[in-house]
DNA sequence: CGCGACGTTGATTTGCCTCAACGATTGTGG
DNA sequence: CCACAATCGTTGAGGCAAATCAACGTCGCG
């Protein structure tokens, strides 16, 4: 069952009794999705909370100049959202693309707040998920603070090791706030380094 | 009593009966804070959430050059912790300090998640609050996309009206990136323009 | 009063962007 | 299975936004 992978996911947080897992497993609906295909459009309401089983997305905004801005990257066994669309039903600012060819499941607001009630130890699973997800994210504005970009590079190498090689460096430039460009200098002056 | 505060806090969120009400106000301890002094100092472990009943804070970093970056300010009605430190028990990368003469409730560990256990919904509570926080900080790092350090100035004193008369400039110009002198400029430009 | 925090202005420097051009690789439809 | 397009990484020349360093006036406070 490919929904199996949830209940791993919740475990690494609070044991789950078997009549909680057919509660939890049938809500979600399957999807695959070719690479460069959306899960969400700017303007769009972000109506699924998206569990990642295999494969890869961004999340990224467009500014008022057209250029496209990484804001972070999921693989699999690991949830995306846009919280803000998701919870307030507004249009959302963002885009979830695949960057590979992936597989996904899928809850909507209505079911997942059934859930909740069914399942009190969700808020409790989520809230703590959530609270990682915040802290991954105080990182990162703290990262940013890193006065260069090569050492702001060289943070992101550090922390999403696995990811890095999945990635074209243009995504992770966008990601960094640089140019591509510039993440080419940065990568030539590295190796006259060493 | 002060922590009527974080009753009136919690009610904007899910209604509280009366006995989990003296349940949530015991363990809460009330401090007093001159302008300046810290309530975490990095290298330390963060022992305490913070209720701010009255009073204002920063919660910065500082780079390998040894320049203070502000993460976040929290004013009155809001919470504050180095969520990191705090759930890892490890020492903080951060630094909270007082911007004015403030009072605060503080809750430890042990007592918060007896708490948790003793009234469940407080999960509920913290996870949607936590879900907030989490909105405003990914819109603070969509907003530092936005090409020129004036159109952020423009966004900060947009987002945080009330709180930006009582920051002095020094302060706004650390949780922008950018240098005092700078914002300085970007002031003096705006007022030839109008 | 005197000291430290704060804001301002000027001159100079620099990290990164912009625009343009060119191979290498990938993928895709005929 | 090849031809062509699209994506990706790289390099060069020139330009700009913001940093740096230094100096000075002002204000609030112990």
């Amino acid at each position: 069952m490919p929904t199996d992978a949830i209940i791993r996911f919740l475990e690494n947080y609070i044991p789950v009794s078997e009549g909680e897992k057919s509660l939890i497993q049938a809500p979600f609906e399957e999807h695959v999705l070719k690479r460069r295909q959306k899960l969400l459009r700017s303007g769009e309401v972000c109506k699924a909370y998206t569990f990642v089983v295999s494969g890869c997305f961004r999340m990224y905004g467009v500014d008022d100049r057209g250029f496209e801005h990484n804001i972070q990257f999921v693989a699999e066994n690991d949830w995306i959202a846009d919280m803000a669309s998701f919870y307030t039903v507004k249009a959302s600012l963002l885009n979830i693309e695949a960057l590979e060819a992936s597989r996904v499941l899928q809850i909507g607001q209505a079911d997942l707040y059934r859930l909740y009630e069914e399942v009190p130890k969700l808020n409790r699973i989520f809230k703590v998920m959530i609270e990682h997800k915040y802290i991954e994210l105080q990182n990162r504005v703290l990262q940013n603070f890193s006065s260069t970009a090569e050492q702001r590079y060289l943070d992101f190498l550090e922390q999403y090791k696995a990811l890095a090689n999945r990635l074209p460096n243009t995504q992770i430039a966008s990601y960094l706030g640089i140019t591509p460009e510039f993440l080419s200098r940065i990568r030539k002056n590295m190796q006259t380094k060493r």
